[in-house]
DNA sequence: TCGATTTTGGAACGCTTGCTTCAAATAATA
DNA sequence: TATTATTTGAAGCAAGCGTTCCAAAATCGA
């Protein structure tokens, strides 16, 4: 009985396809695991409610992803990938200057307040960790770059079709990223309907009076 | 020996001078609290650290003030006066307009950049809480109120006196408090100082596009 | 069906949290 | 000095935290 045993080690592990098979798909358990650090914040998201709210096991998910920390990482992974393909791409994709800007606060607006205000989770996790973590830090700070690149070039693109007036792309693109920090916490920390929707006007008569003929 | 009791329960018992004083000036130690508090947040500021960095025991804390969520509360009394007397008060007062605003966001700068980037309190209050605490929703609302009106009476000024081209004052003074927002972020979320450095230059050349005549 | 290998649920661990308890210490009053 | 009222320090409490352990369950190649 006990022979053949010698083929055992010439394939890897990972490719055997041995054992119980996992009850959950990971990808699933990740977009579950991100609702809840989105909504509530990664402090006071426990493992237990992970445990409870993902519907497996802590042994479960230490054994698939490692620790709390980890379980963070993977779920950014996927928040990036959804903010880069709903928020950051149509703009960067677009021909339009000024108005993609515009239409850009315009979907950031909804994206912070929508369930209950969750804010944008990157920005939320940046206020959260005070930069006490580097994987965060750098994670934001890359994000903030994006953000205002993308900005940049739609002003940039204002400029050489000549829509708007005498400004420097750089300052409006700076401006607007704290701007855009400033929403977040605005959406996220408690403030009104109508402290939202005024912030949001300001910003919108702001960009409309960078253009050369008064709307 | 028993006797002569009858006296005592006419004096009330806070004005009668008994027992064991105080080993410390409970100003000093809201000071101190304030102090951790505003460096560290409230939820990772443990009652062990107040005590250590107090130099008080937690019988003698929750004995004076109560909880620690009273404490904070008295801590942000304390910091409301702060800033009222070193921010809000010199723009009020001032009789400048468009400068007053200069000067206002340069004392800002080093308010929140100050002793490792702490950010101003209530902000950050208002980010921990995420609208949960009603106290600190409505404190927070309060000071954005108030800061907004300070900035919007600098704006009016400026437009009164003629020193600015033509903007709408609560726009201005919405747009600022967003930055404001913003602002108190970048310091406290880990942006580095150069970015920091430029949201501060992107903001001045804002107020100053404002202005009439370009300086 | 056996043995190897993995996942699973549940219990548990060690630690930290905000807060309380209580006897000892301290000081003004009579 | 005895009484009374208050503070103080140290220990302790129950609950919650992230994480680990382990026997049972589930699958596949042989």
């Amino acid at each position: 009985m006990a022979l053949g045993t010698e083929t055992r080690t010439k394939i890897p592990a990972s490719q055997r396809a041995p054992g119980r098979p996992r009850g959950f798909e990971a990808d699933a358990v990740l977009d579950a695991a991100l609702e809840l650090f989105w909504k509530h914040g990664y402090r006071t998201t426990t493992t237990r409610d992970l445990e409870s709210a993902l519907g497996l096991s802590q042994s479960s998910l230490y054994n698939t992803f490692g620790s709390k920390k980890d379980l963070l990482e993977a779920a950014l992974d996927r928040y990036e990938a959804m903010t880069d393909r709903e928020l950051l791409r149509p703009m960067e994709q677009s021909s339009a200057g000024l108005a993609a800007i515009d239409t850009f606060f315009v979907d950031l607006g909804h994206w912070v307040t929508h369930e209950g205000r969750r804010g944008c989770m990157l920005i939320n996790m940046m206020a959260e960790d005070g930069g006490e973590t580097d994987a965060i830090t750098i994670r934001a700070r890359i994000y903030r770059t994006r953000v205002r690149d993308a900005l940049r070039a739609s002003v940039a693109r204002a400029i050489a079709e000549g829509e708007t007036r005498d400004i420097d792309a750089d300052d409006c693109a700076d401006l607007l990223l704290g701007l855009v920090l400033g929403l977040n916490i605005a959406a996220r920390g408690g403030a009104s309907d109508t402290e939202l929707a005024t912030l949001m006007d300001a910003i919108h008569a702001q960009v409309s009076g960078w253009r050369v003929a008064p709307s």
